[in-house]
DNA sequence: GTATTTGCAAATGATTTGCAGTGCT
DNA sequence: AGCACTGCAAATCATTTGCAAATAC
């Protein structure tokens, strides 16, 4: 993936910082504000705590990328990508995407509601297979 | 509905302050804790910020009310009921309960993902009715 | 009577802001 | 050159904690 392209299509300019945050975020899937400050230290020991926050919210703004809200976690960030739904895992904390056609879902709920639906956040939580055999 | 009843099955003390609170959330069905905080004052003049705080946490704990985190929102909580999903209309902020089947959508994300589905967290957002109509 | 809850004040944790200096285009 | 970004320190906002007095059972 091509971060600087990335950055420039959301009107946002090209740094240093944000090319490693768009890479952690990358590699990791999701990951937590305190993480993110942890991994993004190793590669700029001066960054600032307020800078990781500004871009973070720079690019929640431009919709680069995502925030998900867990229940009983901390908020995890993701590069935007198509619609898709989330596991976690109760046990060992697995948190995954899943793509899914939620066309079903949509139209039921819009006809119960007379609501026109625009976005979907959806997270079940569960056990993953490992934790499940156990 | 008796509060009492629901704080004792929850092996929660009786206090004029939870009760309050209880009947504060039920007839406004969702609330966050600073709307909770200014209705609760009008009744006890008194009550403490600490004070909510813990009796929402000591709720939370025995399951007795839920929380419900919405993107760009503060979270909200609500007496624990029947599951169901949660609508929001980004216009005029309504957010109502709309109970469904979603037996479908689990058995097709539990099957796609091996996972054992516990529990569902979904929230559609869009425009309610009226405001879709303006 | 004992354990729990309340309310206050202080502590902690998370996020934001202001500003001077630096870097991007 | 001009505007946006960075990093620091301080400010703000949200939530939790400790403790003494009051209350529930």
């Amino acid at each position: 993936m091509n971060y600087e392209t990335l950055l420039r299509e959301h009107s946002l300019k090209v740094t240093p910082q944000r090319l490693g945050i768009l890479s952690i975020m990358h590699t990791s899937g999701h990951i937590n504000v305190e993480e993110l400050f942890i991994h993004i230290k190793k590669r700029f020991a001066s960054i600032s705590l307020a800078t990781l926050y500004k871009n973070i919210n720079a690019m929640l703004d431009k919709k680069l990328i995502s925030e998900v809200k867990i229940p009983n976690m901390k908020a995890k960030y993701e590069i935007s990508k198509a619609p898709h739904i989330h596991m976690l895992c109760k046990s060992c904390n697995e948190f995954i995407d899943l793509e899914l056609d939620l066309n079903d879902l949509v139209v039921t709920a819009s006809l119960k509601s007379n609501y026109r639906v625009e976005d979907t956040n959806i997270i079940l939580s569960g056990l993953c297979e490992r934790c499940n055999n156990k």
